[in-house]
DNA sequence: TATGAATGAGATTTCATTCAT
DNA sequence: TATGAATGAAATCTCATTCAT
């Protein structure tokens, strides 16, 4: 195996820029609004250079979604390793998506559709996406086995879940009151606890469902 | 007050087929890949007569987000009418919303975004969201001032929950095994009771939060 | 000849109503950006019922225009007829046409273009104003052969002359300082005397006037 | 102060060469039904790349016009920056104003309506315009004053004139009898000394001639 | 690598005209 | 006669993509 040289770890970095640029201008306007001449504005480069790096639109959007789930997964598969209660495991799986879909290009997969790319990228991306939410899915059943977490519909549960976590790409802004990390620890205490107050005498229905 | 002429209805009626149609296609398509020539088609008429009735695309996406907040808010007040516990208003409530945003032109509200529209129509659309998710928020608030829900940051807990009930309008197919109702349902127990099972001889971690 | 019956004659006065806020929509936005709508929206009459009148939007141009020919033909030719001096007969025949053109469907003739219109009815609108245009060269032609004008190319003295009689669609507005008739006047004065001023020393039919 | 590149250069004859295209095309059908397409065929250039250099047919009528009333406005002031008596300058104007208007591009001011234009760039052009009338009048009030023209009404004489002179765009077809000079010198004569024969029993400038 | 220029397909929109009532 | 609807052919404009340098 070559060292890359240095011209070529220039590309990659290059192609990085872009893709975080391109992430970025897709998640203020949409795949379909979102323009290559703004893309290339933005990077202050000629539009027609970005066909250098990328050859289309599409692999543009395909190249931010990939490597936004790629870090997804990697994230759930490192918290999974670790030896810790599956409610804690799930705490911070959660923690880790929102954390991960506020970063300019790797929340990509949160804020684009799946519908814009052509059939076949769609298919490796949608592959890709399910690994990841069977990878949750997983952390929530091994929960429920364990006695950790309740007996509920695991599928359910899980896409209601990556919803939720999903949406503050639509809100939040960096420079706000809560930080990604708080946000991320206030949603895992809602969806692990649930917003009924849990009444201290009287034991809760959760047993006898 | 004159009675609407047969002529009148008809009119109406048709404005409304073209809204749920064009509502149907911005889910399928999103709104800027969705074209006037498709929706046209569906509606088996001329392209041009689209004009007639609304003036251009970005009505027919205002129309149909407008009616989708109208229903919605409609939806949530005559819940906040009635005389029940809290929490249970938070069930009828997130039921009602999974119910409504899964049928095609109610649901408009949830499936396309926001900055698709020029300026003023958006900002109209923004304050009507605003007054729903006050709405749910105030239900909330009142939940966790009567002691029935767990003193959470309402305004976040709203996001949450309002990102969740969102989400199946992404995967949800009529004719799958669950109808809306009965995804609304499981989405309310998940919402209010959470996913950590709650030990049975242990009082709740809630009380000491 | 049967008497016109009190429907006939309704039905062209219809007509020429018609014409007249055609003519001024034209006028308005010039013909191709003058929409059957706008023309319907004036008479608050329904567009589709201006086809019941006139079969197209050329004819409703194409009767405009050769209205207001008819016009001035008509204009010119009584006072060819009258016993008068050549150049005072050029005097009214000036004051005829700046009247005529400044009223609000005979000055079809001068605001809109014949461009604008099929190869038939062009032919035959141009074939009447180079009736009109020799009519009034006609006069020019005789003033010189008598020695009351001087003796200028006749044919460009007369495209000149109706350059400018037509100039004033362009600006005059009803209720201004001038009259129709003051402004043909004064332009009368002008192509009879020049602007040039007659030098004082030496006596000149100029200093009479 | 860099020196214009010759791309730059290359890239200023190109907008030049679609200004005068776009006139002629303006010319020879008017504004709004002359075609973009048509403009682009008569180039040779595909249509889009037309709004590689103008942003949209407005921004083409108004560089027109604009361009037109710059080249009449210089044209003007240098003849009113010579030493010559009133009325000589007032000749040369007129000269030079047919002499303009009747090549392509810059007599795009005479053939084209300004209501074609959006308010802004209407106003603009409007703004220019007067600024030529203006001058035009200035010429022919210090002429009234000097005593060498006769006492008109200097804004009425203007219009006309002015009138008159646009006029030949109408007509004037390259190759015909009489050069732009030789129409201009004509009109000179026609305004300056005007249609009526000086009476031969009495002295006069006119007999001069 | 990078750029400015060019292309062509497709999208929205307008509007004269027609049709059924 | 009159109307509201409907049609379809253009027209403007956008934009991803390509090309020559």
């Amino acid at each position: 195996m070559a060292e890359p040289s240095r011209r070529e770890r220039k590309a990659v970095e290059r192609r990085l820029a872009i893709l975080r640029t391109a992430a970025g201008v897709f998640r203020d306007r949409g795949y379909d609004s979102a323009s290559m001449d703004e893309i290339a504005e933005r990077l202050d480069m000629a539009k027609g250079n970005l066909y250098y790096y990328f050859s289309n639109k599409h692999e543009l959007l395909f190249f931010c979604q990939d490597a936004s789930l790629d870090a997804l997964i990697s994230g759930v598969d490192s918290i999974a390793a670790l030896e810790e209660e599956p409610d804690e495991k799930l705490r911070r799986a959660v923690v880790a998506h929102v954390v991960c879909v506020l970063d300019e290009l790797e929340g990509a997969s949160a804020h684009t559709e799946v519908h814009s790319l052509p059939e076949d990228l769609r298919g490796r991306i949608i592959a890709k996406r399910d690994v990841y939410e069977a990878r949750v899915r997983a952390l929530v059943e091994s929960g429920i086995a364990s006695g950790a977490l309740a007996p509920v519909d695991a599928k359910l549960a899980t896409l209601a879940l990556l919803g939720a976590l999903n949406a503050p790409t639509r809100w939040y802004r960096p420079g706000g009151k809560l930080s990604p990390e708080a946000i991320g620890e206030e949603f895992a205490s809602l969806f692990l606890d649930g917003l009924r107050h849990a009444r201290p005498s009287i034991p809760s229905t959760r047993s006898t469902r």
